[in-house]
DNA sequence: CTGAAAGCGCTTACAG
DNA sequence: CTGAAAGCGCTTACAG
């Protein structure tokens, strides 16, 4: 008796290829046409099931559901989206998603991307151009359906590139008239001019700067600047740190700043981390805040006006962002073709001092 | 002059499909061949360039970047992940990434894995774990050659499933004597005691829970109610409320554990946020903090302490966590099979009160 | 409501 | 160092 043929087919994975050359394949390696004979249906049928439920008979669809939860097959979507051009994947570019910032943008642009069956590639990109550069040939290869960037995409060419590969894209975090397609920010300059208006209807006399040195927090250093030159105050002091911001540099940052400018009254710090810090040495310092020495400083965490009642601080909405961001992207997936651009603005928040 | 062929060969699409069917498929649908054709290569030795180039001669490598470049080429991963076997994907299924605690986790995992040739997939669980079940099919679907969770998986049906796909899996933040694979974490329990202790130390009478209702917020419960205990201490107030742990619900927990047990003098709360609204709370209260009422929170933002030098916490490396975890992976991936375990510990943390 | 054929864009395993 | 053939596991576009 040569060549007896395996007597139990229950879970046979004949049909293998001939030369079985690949072994790995995850799962089991088990496959939609395993499923689809063990149910008695075809592939297509098999894959409708996922796919288009509806158009399957009730009963047919029952039975291959069966047979799917028997085997544990999960569909392997690398095939999947090969074959369809459908990734089901959304790439989101993000600076950091430490220290906050915009992980709540992230967790919540993410929560209502997977409602809608779509998963989100988190791509960070720290905090360097040439850097976002390469992680959009890392993040393409992948194929995802659409992206969320955060800020304004900065080189020309990668806001070329983006807009050759005909994909939806959302800015987020930033302001533009021209962006790449989709927009959902606010002004960092504007956020500047009004915490220096802040600080001049205060009667500030010398408002001074401390920033780390990356594209939105240098908009917000603008801005301020610019509105105190229109008050004559020509001459602003300021730190310029790298980023990413943190407490440390914050700390280590008010002394520096008040060694070159003593009559320092009022500071902006470039983020709520940047804030607390040069709070911190401000006590340490034996100086009063917000009599003293005011300090703003910019985010949107809760947790900075909790702890610290004398910050003033530039509040902004990333719950938000990341909803609209989402909801823009979907709405395009259903075909709404609409440039979707929204300015959620921002809001400066000051406690009443206990 | 029928069927002239077009004249311009330069970007050339030919070779495609009869049918051509299949019109999208992002980057201008640029393919392997496209590049092959104009480099007068195989579509093979493309594929070394990115994959190995060291086994390519230095001028055909050169030749074929020039063209790559030239005509912006993005290789397709899910076709190569599909055929090699290798998504080149990682899976990181997380509670939340809101409001921190695992984010710093996330942040240096996604860091690390992306330099050595990784993307991560980041999958949002909340905090159900039914969800979690669901969850792992979708991730599964991308067939991720190595996944990171977030604590000790819960039910066994999805501990059973994850050991037979095969890959290697890093469960994180929580402590097990039977991981699925390999653990980088630390025991709530012990926490819980430790905290205990430093209460017990100090002297309190009556120590109290303000917990969220998850699995590992419950261990770090057990573990302090078991300690005060051991100390006579049998009778313990507390307030539960749902996760995810908030500010708000810190702040209103409070009035409501004192209402039930008005001579508490110690509150151990299930995080850094929970903490910091209690704290509030008890400010609004006029309550001296720590005379009057000790608390102490749990997390590893340098945040609540740096904010609140009062507040007494428990403090985790996030950052060790998550580049332990890489790392083991990466291991893996080289031949290393060791079945790496690793407590990192904690810290009880108290600032010199001012 | 269901299926046979062809193809998605890569890489493997040889062979030279 | 380079390539021709075959296959990865799905889905599309028909047709019935």
């Amino acid at each position: 008796m040569p060549t007896a043929k395996p007597t139990d087919a229950s879970i046979d994975l004949e049909g293998r290829t001939a030369s079985a050359r690949r072994t790995r394949g995850g799962t089991k390696g088990l496959r939609i046409t395993d499923v689809a004979a063990q149910a008695g249906v075809s592939p297509i049928t098999v894959s409708r099931v996922f796919n288009n439920p509806a158009s399957v008979a009730p009963e047919t669809l029952e039975r291959v559901r069966q047979v799917v939860q028997k085997l544990g097959y999960v569909p392997n979507r690398l095939a999947g989206g090969l074959s369809s051009a459908r990734s089901r994947l959304i790439a989101a570019i993000v600076p950091t998603i430490a220290h906050s910032l915009f992980s709540e943008t992230i967790q919540v642009f993410s929560e209502t991307m997977s409602r809608a069956g779509y998963e989100v590639l988190l791509a960070l990109s720290g905090y360097s151009d040439t850097n976002e550069e390469s992680l959009l040939d890392t993040v393409l290869s992948r194929r995802p359906e659409g992206v969320l960037l955060t800020g304004v995409a900065h080189t020309e060419s990668l806001r070329e590139r983006l807009r050759n590969v005909g994909i939806p894209v959302v800015e987020t975090w930033d302001m533009t008239d021209t962006p790449i397609d989709m927009l959902v920010g606010f002004s960092h300059y504007r956020i500047g001019e009004a915490v220096a208006e802040r600080f001049l209807a205060r009667g500030m006399k010398r408002p001074a700067l401390i920033v780390a040195s990356d594209a939105r927090a240098l908009a917000r250093r603008a801005g301020f600047r610019d509105r105190l030159a229109q008050a004559g105050m020509t001459s602003v002091a300021e730190v310029i740190v790298a980023p990413p911001s943190s407490l440390a540099t914050g700390k280590s940052a008010l002394p520096q700043l008040l060694q070159g400018a003593p009559d320092v009254d009022a500071v902006f710090c470039g983020s709520d981390l940047l804030a607390i810090g040069a709070l911190g040495a401000a006590r340490q310092m034996g100086l009063q805040v917000p009599s003293q020495l005011a300090v703003c400083g910019f985010g949107d965490l809760d947790f900075a006006t909790e702890t610290t009642p004398q910050l003033t601080t530039v509040r902004v909405d990333g719950t938000r962002i990341g909803v609209s961001a989402a909801r823009f992207l979907l709405d395009r997936f259903n075909g709404v073709h609409e440039r979707a651009f929204v300015d959620v603005g921002f809001s400066v928040v000051e406690r009443e001092s206990a």
